[in-house]
DNA sequence: TTTAAATAAGATAAATATATCCGAATTAAA
DNA sequence: TTTAATTCGGATATATTTATCTTATTTAAA
């Protein structure tokens, strides 16, 4: 479904969300630690995610990774995910032709067209702040 | 979604499920240039897909594959999908969690979930009859 | 001003997925 | 029995994804 970076890159943004609405700048070290990740491949996503103004970073003894708590709940995991894998999950079709659509449709073009609104509609609506929250209260989980 | 292998095997399972209905056995060629795919590669993903009793394979003059047509009904894309990408789409996290249940739930455990049953439910439900029958009517189509 | 800690950027390596090629075995028909 | 057409299996090649490493740059504090 996601590719693997797309996969750290999110559970990366939930904890750096995590820590910056308890005022902590994290590093890519700490990260990879929190999400089961390699170090250095979470780094360079990280750095993809600060291209994109998804993430802040600032260089530096006692620099790191934060989001604007402001800004927490206005990202959602749609955004995080067109930034690393793109908007194929998103218009891309089934089987992968390359034109499908009503009027030239693939053999499962109208039922996974359902699938995708829903996922679709899935990561639009969801936006790191619950994300943060439900790890915070050990609601749910960054790794096992 | 899945890999580009399993839509070629979907495509090709279609193709010579259409064809089989026809009492047309068919070559890597022949399918290949139906579903506008690389032929050996093609190839290739057909012997799996006779190695795991979907499909059969003549060998020699006038062979080829067909599928036999009282199964044609009887196989339904999440066979296909299984063969070829395995079940991780079935059951894998969505976050790549190597354990995610209600016990220990990755942040999207349960919005995803319903994702996963509804995909589920398309690839269970749909067979290759249902969908060779589409292309065979002008109602869909292989490639662009 | 020096130092230690941190990100940025680019080169490189390893693993996996995609794709090709070729020789051996099989088979129906001439 | 020979021939041509076909699948099978394994080796190889290419592309992409995943992952690592190294050097340069930045920055806060001592």
């Amino acid at each position: 479904m996601f590719s693997k970076a797309c996969e750290y890159a999110i559970k990366a943004c939930i904890f750096v969300a995590k820590s910056s609405m308890q005022n902590n700048r994290v590093t890519p070290k700490q990260i990879a630690e929190e999400i089961n990740s390699p170090v250095a491949f979470t780094a360079k996503i990280m750095q993809e995610l600060v291209k994109s103004d998804l993430v802040d970073s600032y260089r530096g003894a006692y620099g790191g990774f934060e989001i604007d708590k402001a800004k927490i709940d206005q990202i959602s995991l749609s955004k995080i995910v067109k930034v690393i894998d793109g908007e194929k999950l998103y218009d891309g079709c089934g089987l992968g032709l390359d034109v499908c659509n009503e009027n030239h449709p693939c053999p499962v073009h109208y039922q996974y067209k359902t699938i995708r609104e829903d996922l679709k509609q899935l990561l639009d609506s969801t936006n790191l702040k619950q994300l943060a929250l439900g790890i915070e209260n050990g609601l749910s989980y960054l790794k096992t």
